[in-house]
RNA sequence: GCGGGUGUAGCUCAGUUGGAUAGAGCGUUGGCCUCCGAAGCCAAAGGCCGCUGGUUCGACUCCAGCCACUCGCGCCA
């Protein structure tokens, strides 16, 4: 099938080497930096500046040069020197027929590049006994989407929710469950996330030690401010500045934990913001034995479960099961689906002798009752990675070396990808460093795809959205909307309005590159107008409805009759699309796939109301046959190609809307 | 304090790996439905690309130093 832009640049590209008597290497040096020149001068623009050089010609004279030994080739209808740029417009044979017929096929876009290599993908893998809230979307869809474009470009794809079903919260849940939870909805889904969170609460030791640790730092930290008020006064000249710049960052430390605004004196008030804090002091230290005791109650739990003790295996299995329910439904909703369901608790077993490879090989020490693995080239300040509690269980990173380990056996894997937040980074690093230290070579071979934070959602402040309900919110947003059109019939309402409530908050994620952050707010998750998946289903939806008026696409065709510029953007739009999968591939990176079908969307937009004004540019140009059946079979590549797309982003693609 | 990330239009974000006059969406202003689908299209306004220096014919892009925000930094995952 191939790439037709990449066709493209590498016959630009030697046309040039040819005719300037330059080696096959340098054409293909050249290849690469072929790009698409400003709107409205072309389809490839070559930039002259080495070529000068090669040429001992000042970098206009080059490309004038070149556009002159060009100008009778065949592949270009116009070759144009702009400067130190050689602008190039294809001949409209060559474009519509590297395109046209391949971007009609199903499938276009995909390629055989990965044929013969797996990938392994970690990806939602949320926590047992933990909601799934809205920001769980990210690893959920990103990774879905990384799995169907590795898939479409020949990978044999594994994908893993590896559960978070072992731990202390494990451990939080079903104590708690004792003391708050109603025996009657132990398979609640719900109720057992209402458990878990009192129980998370009540236990939360690290708070508490905080609420103690307060009137001591808060003291202090006044003292400290005091001090630097002090310490400008008495400054002068360079000093002053240093002692300013001290002083500002210290009251702002102050001012973001007493919770004040820029305009307020930092100092007033501090004797009642003191006397509040040790109020809270005294309170903790109340409830503390409580909430250790609560805390190692948990623990304890988690030991049980780690020497096998069958009641509490039992109870543990049964949330599990439950959880999973849960889950499952809302995966349905969006389409997501997985290789295999497992977890952390698939390794109790082998924790032991995971780490006994790890004592052989790079070794461990035990420090202040934990066993910390000894690395080197460690650097100071840097936290060692630990495989075992000073209470003898294991941890995260334990059952990661175990994870990985097994998964290498079972898949021998090409790439293996985490897709997790990137909060996990240092994580990530030591696991990764672990498993190289113990020999792994292909340790190189896993890569921790991170992304980032949604902001504005705190379990504490009790902001925390269900995925589900963002999904439920938008798909009756869907609904309001698409019972007032009349062009989709009752039988297929439903499904659309599905396909567009889910697309919508899918594509609304897959649209930000990975790694920036964002903020959680309901007018953007619900947003339909603009550059979202309804913009990209409608457009879809107007091809399917135009090729049904228009009877389908000919079995003869002339492509050569698609002259418009804006035939033109499409075609071009439709030729980077292979391109932008196998760099969303490499780079890992489902929005360049998100961008490239929003492009073809947004051109074909542009074409079809150009036809709105003007009779003789529709699609179903009256008096044209032929004219009409090339830009039917262009309307047909442009509705394969957007539903090829959506599909690999987990968007369904409506026929009507 | 140490390490990572981010800083581009009022807001949300792209920027093809160093190339031409830095681009979209939202919002604002103006225009386009006797309709091949207005969830759309066309146009306008809006920018010291965080700051300063360096490398280069050329820097939003690379390097250094600052500033701001943010995440992480031992027994949670």
């Amino acid at each position: 099938m191939g790439a037709p832009l990449a066709a493209f640049r590498q016959s630009l590209a030697s046309a040039v080497a040819s005719r300037q008597g330059l080696s096959e290497e340098t054409a293909h040096a050249l290849a690469g930096q072929i790009r698409e020149p400003e709107a409205g001068r072309g389809d490839l623009a070559l930039p002259c500046f080495q070529l000068a050089k090669s040429l001992g010609l000042p970098p206009p004279a080059a490309a004038q040069k070149i556009a002159e030994s060009l100008k009778d080739h065949p592949d270009f209808a116009q070759v144009e020197a702009a400067g130190p740029y050689v602008n190039v417009t294809l001949a409209t044979a060559l474009l519509v027929d590297a395109v046209v017929p391949a971007a009609r096929v199903p499938g276009f876009g995909g390629s055989d590049s990965g044929a013969g290599k797996t990938v392994v993908i970690d990806f939602s893998s949320p926590n047992i006994a933990k909601p799934l809230a809205f920001h769980h979307i990210r690893s959920t869809v990103i990774g879905a989407a990384l799995g169907r474009i590795h898939r479409a470009l020949g990978w044999k794809v594994v994908g893993i929710n590896y559960l978070g079903d072992w731990g202390k919260q494990f451990g939080l849940l079903a104590t708690g469950f004792q003391r708050y939870g109603d025996p009657q909805k132990r398979a609640d889904a719900k109720h057992l996330v209402e458990v878990y969170v009192k129980a998370n609460a009540e236990a939360d030791v690290d708070k508490v030690k905080a609420t103690l640790e307060a009137p001591k730092l808060a003291a202090e930290l006044l003292a400290q401010v005091t001090a630097a008020q002090a310490a400008l006064a008495a400054a002068s000249g360079d000093e002053k500045k240093k002692a300013e710049k001290s002083l500002k960052s210290l009251e702002k430390k102050l001012r973001v934990q007493r919770g004040i605004g820029e305009e307020a004196d930092v100092l007033a008030g501090a004797d009642a913001w003191l006397a509040e804090l040790e109020a809270k002091r005294a309170a903790a230290e109340l409830a503390r034995p409580s909430i250790e005791a609560r805390d190692q109650e948990a623990r304890m739990f988690l030991k049980r479960l780690e020497e096998g003790e069958a009641t509490a295996l039992a109870e543990w299995k049964e949330f599990r099961e439950t959880s999973i329910r849960e889950f499952e439904r809302i995966y349905a909703k969006m389409g997501i689906e997985f290789t295999s369901l497992e977890g952390e608790s698939r390794y109790t077993n082998v924790l032991e002798a995971t780490v006994d490879k790890v004592r052989q090989k790079p070794g461990t020490a035990i420090d202040q009752g934990a066993e910390i693995v000894k690395l080197e080239g460690q650097k100071k300040g840097e936290p060692p990675p630990m495989v075992k509690t000073k209470d003898g269980t294991t941890l995260y990173l334990t059952r990661d070396i175990a994870a990985a380990m097994d998964r290498y056996e079972r898949f021998h894997f090409d790439k293996s990808l985490y897709v997790v937040a990137a909060d996990q980074s240092l994580h990530f690093s030591q696991l990764f460093a672990v498993l190289k230290a113990m020999g792994h070579e292909w340790a190189e071979k896993c890569t921790h795809v991170a992304f980032g934070r949604v902001h504005g959602m705190s379990t504490r402040r009790g902001s925390v959205v269900f995925l589900d309900e963002v999904l439920e919110e938008s798909v009756s947003k869907a609904r309001e909307i698409c019972v007032q059109s009349d062009r989709i019939d009752a039988a297929n309402l439903d499904e659309a309005v599905e396909a567009i409530g889910v697309g919508a908050v899918v594509f609304g994620d897959l649209k930000n590159l990975r790694g920036s952050d964002y903020t959680f707010k309901w007018e953007e998750v619900l947003k339909f107008d603009g550059h979202t998946a309804p913009y990209v289903q409608f457009a879809h939806a107007r091809a399917c409805s135009i090729l049904q008026k228009g009877g389908g696409v000919p079995a003869a065709v002339e492509l050569r009759h698609l002259v418009l510029p804006e035939e033109r953007a499409v075609l071009m739009a439709l030729a980077r699309y292979p391109e932008a999968l196998e760099r969303a591939a490499s780079e890992l990176e489902p929005s360049l796939v998100t961008r490239a079908i929003l492009d073809v969307a947004q051109t074909t937009a542009s074409w079809l109301t150009a036809g709105n004004q003007d009779r003789s540019r529709r699609v179903l140009v009256e008096g044209d046959e032929a004219l009409k059946g090339a830009r039917l079979a262009l309307i047909d590549a442009v509705r394969n190609t957007l539903q090829h797309g959506l599909g690999l982003l987990g968007v369904r693609a409506p026929r009507a809307m």
